[in-house]
DNA sequence: TTTTATTCGGACAAAAAAGTCCTATTTTGG
DNA sequence: CCAAAATAGGACTTTTTTGTCCGAATAAAA
């Protein structure tokens, strides 16, 4: 469903918004600990988020990733996945046509359709301060 | 969502069911040109779904690929990505924990799942002859 | 000011997915 | 039987994804 490298954006993202509203920054190497992640991978993801603006980092000592918390309930799991993986999954054809469009249809696109509008609504709405509330209150995990 | 693999086995399927419900049967060639798919590749997927006995595959001078007429609305979409991808798609957690897990789960496991089992019930409902019959007709396309 | 803890970024390495090539095998028509 | 036409399958190459390493840059603390 989605690449390795979006997996690990998404729980670093939530694991950062967890410490932001505790008013927190977290270092790359807590954020590979937490979500068990590789450490200098998952530091290529976070770069990508900071220059997109999703996550804010600080270097030298004392540095590490944080998000403003009162961007936290507007910053969407779409933004993630987004920044990441392109929005071929929002987008693109479910049997690889080079585009998918209602008046040449591949075989299952009307059914698709349905699955993949849902699943952009789902990410499109979801935002990272519920996420990581359920993750604070245990209601919700980021690893094992 | 699938890989190459698998959305060039889905399409080959498609198009030997057409096919095989013309009774004609399908040689490597003829499939690769209609699906517009590299034929060394589609060859090795070919393989892999007569092995699991999807298709039939016949060698030999007018030899080729088909399906018998009968069992066409009982095969699935679903046995076909089974098949080449497995079923990570069905039962995998989204966020990559090592499983998708109600007493464990992951922060979008809840509005995941309910996307990820629209998408199984799709796989699982779509029979090889409705979406033959489609292409047959015109409504849908198999490539471009 | 120096040391230390941190991220940044470029180059590299490994693994997986996608794709190619060639020979062997099978089947049928001549 | 022999030649031709087809799939089977193993070895290989290329591309993409995933992952590692290390030195440079930065910022705070000592
Ligand atoms: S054309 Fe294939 S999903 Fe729309
Ligand atoms: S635990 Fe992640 S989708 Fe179920």
């Amino acid at each position: 469903m989605f690449s390795k490298a979006c997996e690990y954006g998404i729980k670093a993202t939530i694991y950062i918004a967890v410490r932001s509203n505790e008013d927190k920054r977290v270092s790359l190497k807590g954020i590979a600990n937490h979500i068990d992640s590789p450490e200098a991978f998952t530091a290529k993801i976070l770069q990508m988020l900071a220059r997109e603006n999703i996550i804010l980092s600080v270097r030298g000592i004392n540095g590490g990733f944080e998000i403003e918390k009162s961007r936290l309930e507007h910053i969407k799991l779409a933004d993630i996945v987004k920044a990441i993986d392109g929005d071929n999954i929002y987008k693109g054809c479910g049997l690889g046509l080079s585009e998918c469009n209602e008046l040449h249809p591949c075989p299952v696109h009307f059914e698709f359709k349905k699955v993949r509008d849902d699943l952009r609504e789902l990410l499109e709405t979801t935002n990272l301060k519920s996420l990581a509330m359920d993750v604070s209150s245990g209601v919700s995990f980021l690893r094992i």
